[in-house]
RNA sequence: GGGAGCAUAGCUCAGCUGGGAGAGCAUCUGCCUUACAAGCAGAGGGUCACAGGUUCGAGCCCUGUUGCUCCCACCA
């Protein structure tokens, strides 16, 4: 491409973006140095799972954090993006599993270790994977701070966390209901449940009295878990049942007897009023059962049995158990009613199976304490949500938070750092592996078989990432983090846990911000799934149109924290964009020639210049302010709109007059800007596109080594000019309205005119002066002269008007009197329609006396340059009549 | 049951602390004008969901109504 006649006549992105991402990586611009000179900014990456392939999510996810920390490396900071990925305890678990039974295999059959090593293989290949797809979106992260949230860094913190929470008592063991998954078979947190409405019916059981002189019928959704009853509970205020309280009645088919007891959980009016109570399999039964005395009868087994327990059901399904079992209720005669009834029912969200309540020995966490600080936090500001609302959703959640099992029935995850003594039954916990057991010496100690929650290590993240636990330089540097990226599904997951961990480790918050985005839906508005075989592979989208395409795609055209959908038409649209950057750069490099390119000389700028400079300090004032709050998308929009709208709309056509020209200081000038404006234009684009930017720029006269990081633009004094961009404003006017004149007078395209050119004022004629060159490119002018006033101007031509002149289009025989009287009275009717409104606005006396004077000033100053046009057109019409 | 969001052009969506409604795509007209037809020049198209209120002035603020979406809770 250094011949630049060369130059193909479009952009193509396959074989510049790979080769340019090799190259960063290679020279290192992506990598942190941390030092004092320069302020800190810092961005840990949400780790992907290592069970994934890089989706839109992702995509989305990704670029927003590159375009936030490209913004913040070219504007001074000493950046860190950490990547890296998730080990995904219980989704990568499942997925190996999955893999297993296509080969016929069972976690059992091979045993802990193999099982271990094979997800250790599992990672090897799937997490280089993913982090290889990354790279493809242009992700300007430090590969050699690569961390895993199961390297030996992040397992010794979990570790450490795990023992300073136990010895503070924060952490404990006990039996309590958890939400049991009888597919992963094992336990899950209350936030990895999700609720599904299903429709099902509502049974109306009735238990007998012993001897039958009473009855009393509950309304169940899972007939099934009579087995398990031990108690009927009504409320001690229902005047239905008061006497009825403390006598007994028998479970149906088995006849077991069982106690009717009282408890304010029951609402009177719901239902019959009366409430079976298994507190083995139900958490609100369970409560119950505690308080009322209750036992426990467990009667399901971990993997969806009925077990020994359940008597004659034994070993059938839970799922087979609540047929048979209803099927039994009847021809007992004990199944009053069916009756259709919806509710949601609690799901594994990773396997989808319904979760079964059962009571069994879990690790929790004691999380009230944790979160004070954290909703502290961020009710004083110190971590602020981006949008806001979310931190509504943030506090919602803190406030009802409950006690968080983080015990896994799972193999592939950090071990429980706690040993069971088999001679005294008593517990160490340790963050190193312990020889003997520290209640009683003995050295038969057994470590716990459980894993932690995977989201147990990742709520360290921001700090284990940064060396934590050891005093590194990049935790002294880069924590607490900037700001946090991520989707709003996983901010109890995730946020809620690292903000707690942080204050509570670290005594500091772990990052100051929250971009929250949504999520990346298909056209139809439907959230992309595998079952839907409706998502859309971003790598495929790079391989068509180019990352800098999805990118923009991406962060255009919606705001943050909403979800988006996915067109291909408006990549495609932004590719175009890519194109029509290229093929402006082309025009400009192919008219450099050899010479050197000046600096911009104040003394030598036209009119044009001024207003491209004048313009571009309003962009650079703009897009600065958007990406200071987080306005990706007005910042990219910005941009966008400069670029074509324009420096290429406008300034590219009206510099060519003077590179085609003679003028070799006219040529110098043009050049000078053309190369100025779009040196600063690809560096504000190149957090957005940045590959098209860094392969252009590199062709610039004077470019530094690497776009990436050069110094992002800065508006700069000497170039504001507003008496020039307002008087260049009014010369556009005028070039559209010779344009409108044209297309309604039928003149062809092609063919060339003359204009006489009336100026209103003479301050405007050095103005106009300069512009009129412009007007042969513009509005396809043949030859343009100025005037003072119109006398000299012929009669048979047509008027085109702006703010700053008229324009006379002599035309000869072809002016038709009568349509041109037509074609300007309508212009009129608009320009008094205008007239009209404002002159309400600035005769109401309120508006006069009570608006800022600037906006009063601004109506008037409107009203005064609508009546110049008016009176134009007035002279106009009186001009025609005589023709 | 609690909370949040959305309702703006045919479609998808922007619209910052209130100061004459925008973009992309689509539609229509005319152009291969020596950077780009992946382009250029123009045009049409909106009671900003509805009803009140505050204000000199409301798409924007307040109240209510309707419709849709999501999150949390999980009354058997």
């Amino acid at each position: 491409m250094n011949d630049k006649q060369e130059m193909p006549k479009s952009y193509s992105h396959s074989t510049v973006e790979s080769r340019i991402y090799e190259w960063w990586e290679n020279s290192g611009f992506f990598g942190a140095n941390p030092n004092e000179s320069k302020a800190p900014f810092c961005i840990v990456m949400p780790p992907p799972n290592i069970t994934g392939q890089l989706h839109m999510g992702h995509a989305l996810d990704n670029t927003l954090q590159d375009v936030i920390i490209r913004y913040k490396r070219m504007s001074g900071f000493e950046t860190l993006w950490l990547p890296g990925t998730d080990h995904a305890s219980i989704a990568t678990e499942v997925k190996i599993v999955e893999e297993m039974a296509g080969e016929g295999l069972t976690k059992e059959q091979i045993g802990r270790e193999a099982f271990l090593e094979r997800a250790w293989n599992w990672r090897n290949t799937y997490g280089t994977r993913i982090v290889a797809q990354l790279r493809k979106l242009g992700s300007s992260c430090d590969w050699s701070r690569e961390r895993f949230t199961m390297d030996e860094g992040c397992s010794k913190a979990v570790n450490q966390v795990f023992v300073s929470l136990y010895e503070k008592g924060l952490i404990y063991r006990g039996n309590r209901i958890v939400n049991w998954c009888t597919d992963c078979q094992t336990a899950i947190s209350d936030a990895e449940v999700e609720f599904e409405e299903q429709e099902s019916n509502l049974w109306h059981v009735r238990y007998d009295a012993p001897d039958k002189s009473y009855s009393i019928i509950c309304a169940t959704t899972r007939p099934e878990t009579i087995l398990g009853d031990t108690g009927i509970a009504v409320n001690p205020n229902d005047d239905r049942y008061k006497h009825l309280v403390g006598k007994t009645v028998l479970v149906p088919v088995i006849n077991r007897e069982i106690p009717i007891v009282a408890d304010e959980y029951v609402e009177i009016e719901f239902g019959t009023g009366a409430v079976k109570i298994t507190p083995s399999h139900d958490p609100n039964d369970f409560e119950v059962g505690i308080r009322t005395g209750l036992p426990q009868l467990c009667v399901f087994t971990p993997d969806g049995f009925v077990n020994e327990q359940g008597g004659k059901y034994k070993g059938i399904s839970i799922k087979e158990c609540r047929k048979v079992f209803v099927k039994d209720l009847e021809a007992a005669g004990a199944l009053v009613k069916i009756e259709p009834y919806k509710h949601n029912v609690g799901t594994c969200y990773r396997c989808g199976t319904t979760i079964e309540p059962l009571v069994s020995k879990q690790w929790f966490i004691d999380i009230k304490p944790l979160a004070k600080r954290a909703i502290e936090a961020v009710e004083s500001g110190e971590i602020r949500f981006v949008p806001e609302r979310y931190a509504k959703t943030y506090f919602n959640w803190m406030n009802n938070i409950r006690d968080w099992c983080i015990s896994r029935q799972l193999w592939w995850g950090h071990r429980i750092p706690a040993w069971h003594c088999e001679d005294c039954g008593e517990i160490t916990v340790s963050a190193t592996t312990p020889s003997k057991c520290k209640h009683c010496g003995s050295e038969r100690i057994k470590q716990d078989p459980d894993v932690l929650d995977t989201w147990f290590s990742s709520g360290m993240w921001p700090f284990s990432t940064l060396g934590w636990p050891e005093n590194t330089a990049d935790l002294r540097c880069f924590y607490p983090t900037n700001t946090l990226v991520t989707g709003y599904d996983i901010i109890f997951f995730w946020i809620a846990r690292m903000i707690m961990f942080g204050y509570y480790v670290m005594g500091e918050k772990p990052f100051d911000t929250v971009y929250v985005h949504g999520i990346v839906r298909d056209e139809l508005g439907r959230k992309m799934s595998k079952s839907l075989g409706n998502g859309i592979d971003p790598l495929e989208v790079i391989e068509k149109y180019g990352a800098d395409a999805l990118r923009f795609s991406l962060i255009t055209g919606n705001s943050a924290g909403n979800d988006m959908r996915f067109y291909d038409e408006k990549v495609n649209a932004a590719s175009n964009f890519c194109n029509k950057v290229y093929n402006a750069t082309r025009f400009v490099l192919m008219n450099l020639g050899d010479e050197k390119i000046e600096e911009i000389d104040l003394n030598k700028l036209d009119i044009a210049d001024k207003w491209i400079l004048h313009r571009l300090n309003e962009v650079i004032r703009d897009v600065t302010n958007h990406l200071d709050s987080y306005d990706l998308n007005l910042a990219a929009e910005r941009i966008y709109d400069f670029i074509w709208s324009e420096f290429c709309d406008w300034y590219i056509e009206m510099a060519k007059p003077r590179l085609y020209g003679e003028n070799a200081e006219g040529k110098a000038t043009a050049k000078s800007v053309l190369v100025y404006v779009l040196d600063k234009s690809f560096k504000l684009l190149h957090p957005f596109m940045p590959f098209i930017t860094e392969e252009l720029y590199q062709h610039l006269p004077n470019s530094e080594e690497t776009i990436m990081r050069s110094e992002f633009p800065k508006a700069r004094a000497e170039f504001d000019f507003p008496n020039e961009a307002n008087a260049f404003n009014a010369i556009m006017d005028l070039v559209r309205s010779i344009r409108n004149v044209r297309k309604e007078t039928n003149c062809p395209p092609a063919k060339r005119i003359s204009i006489d050119l009336v100026y209103f004022d003479k301050k405007d004629e050095e103005y106009l002066k300069q512009a009129s060159a412009y007007f042969t490119k513009l509005a396809g002018a043949e030859n343009v002269w100025l005037f003072a006033d119109k006398s000299q101007i012929p009669e048979n031509a047509v008027s085109a008007i702006s703010s700053i002149a008229e324009a006379f289009i002599p035309m000869g025989e072809l002016v038709d009197a009568e349509k041109e009287t037509e074609r300007v009275s309508k212009e009129l009717e608009k320009i008094q329609a205008e007239i009209n409104r404002f002159e309400s606005k600035l005769n109401n006396p309120g508006f006069v006396s009570k608006a800022p004077k600037a906006v009063v000033d601004e109506e008037r100053a409107k009203l005064q340059s609508a009546k110049n046009i008016e009176s134009k057109l007035l002279e106009r019409l009186e001009q025609l009549k005589k023709l």
